[in-house]
DNA sequence: ACAAAAGTGTTGTGGTTACACCCATGA
DNA sequence: TCATGGGTGTAACCACAACACTTTTGT
């Protein structure tokens, strides 16, 4: 931002910086479950393995269009299948790269689970048996963890990028258990949900399975 | 982290990539009140106004020694009087620094207010009068004031930086009062206090005015 | 008719807020 | 002894958890 003496800086001359890499965690949560994606790697290092998604910030290039460029590039999940994105946080671990220093700008992106073509260098591994990952990714994904747990039915962009447009009472319910490890009461969760301005009950849409038809909530606007 | 079209990547070639400006927000908390510290930039652009200090990050540098540098060498605050850090965020606004795209790493710092030189070149503006600054400063001081209003008395080290060591009754109700803005009882405080591990009362150790001596809260360990 | 599954009602509890009152201190 | 300022007690309230009970649906 100012001259200073570690770099050369200023434009002309090209400073001397860590590399800065833009890492995304893709969450998607449907009838199997919260899955994280995880996609092959191209390259080395750790090429053939799978790892989040991740590339280097290119000069001029926002952060949110270097995390798209990482969903589409290197998971093959485009732009309209990214239903909401939050930062995590920069992590500088030493060990996170070991070619050189480098440092991650690290999101998490929650995707929309319809369609999905689950190609060969595409996985999504249940959050509850992610595989050890390289770099420092395991440590992005148990932060991801984190954070849903304290943004759901909390932060609305979150949630609602979570459940889709609509979702039943028991689906709020199986969301909840997946991400907070938790059991809840249906009955006092269901209590919430129609506290909850913004959403909407539909009366009861088609059947489904044995017992009563559920409640369906829509997300108004 | 992988060769892609954007970089040439790879230790040997230097990739291109924005700037990585590593951003401070001095926070201060003494009987004046809470107070953000900023700094006259002795570069351009916008040398001689006052700004939050920062640094661009170095080649090799950990986030916290270019957050250290930043204080010590823009606001001449050592590490010793740094209580406490925390990171706030990455930002890219595109208009935040008028020279070209760069990323903010941005985080706050807790500063011991005890012993302050109060040079020219360093002011401690109240926070409720912070005047507007350059950059997207504005938006850093905002949201560091947001993050304080929900880690305090909830995050041990964030608050403990905040009173330092001991801080009577008194202190925490005004403290309270500065960061969130909202008046708290003084007596239902007190009872949280005594709830809290961590924290233990001394009797009532001198006379300070009129009234009743206040208990004086001691962080334990 | 029965079992399964979801909605409804009720009770208890922990934490928070508000406020009245008591106690220590200095002038 | 009085004003000042801090501690103590307590009642109202609210959010939430737990659980019993009722209603709807498919077989």
């Amino acid at each position: 931002m100012t001259p200073s003496g570690v770099t050369s800086a200023d434009g002309s001359g090209l400073p001397s910086q860590p590399l800065i890499a833009v890492d995304v965690v893709p969450m998607r949560w449907s009838a199997e479950g919260l899955a994280v994606g995880v996609a092959r790697r191209e390259f080395e290092p750790f090429a053939g393995r799978f790892a989040l998604p991740g590339v280097l910030l290119g000069a001029g290039e926002s952060l949110d269009d270097a995390a798209a460029r990482a969903l589409r590039t290197k998971a093959g999940i485009g732009r309209e299948r990214v239903r909401h994105r939050f930062q995590i946080g920069a992590f500088d671990g030493p060990d996170r790269d070991p070619r050189r220093h480098a440092i991650s700008i690290a999101s998490a992106a929650v995707i929309d689970p319809a369609a999905e073509p689950a190609t060969d260098d595409l996985r999504w591994e249940p959050v509850t048996e992610v595989p050890s990952l390289p770099f420092d990714h395991d440590l992005l994904v148990a932060e991801t963890v984190r954070q849903l747990r304290t943004r759901l039915w909390h932060d609305d962009a979150v949630t609602r990028a979570l459940t889709g447009p609509r979702f039943s009472t028991p689906d709020a319910v199986r969301l909840t258990a997946a991400v907070t490890g938790e059991e809840v009461h249906q009955s006092n969760l269901r209590r919430s949900l129609a506290a909850h301005a913004g959403l909407s009950s539909a009366p009861a849409p088609e059947s489904a399975g044995r017992g009563r038809r559920p409640l369906v909530w829509a997300w108004s606007d």
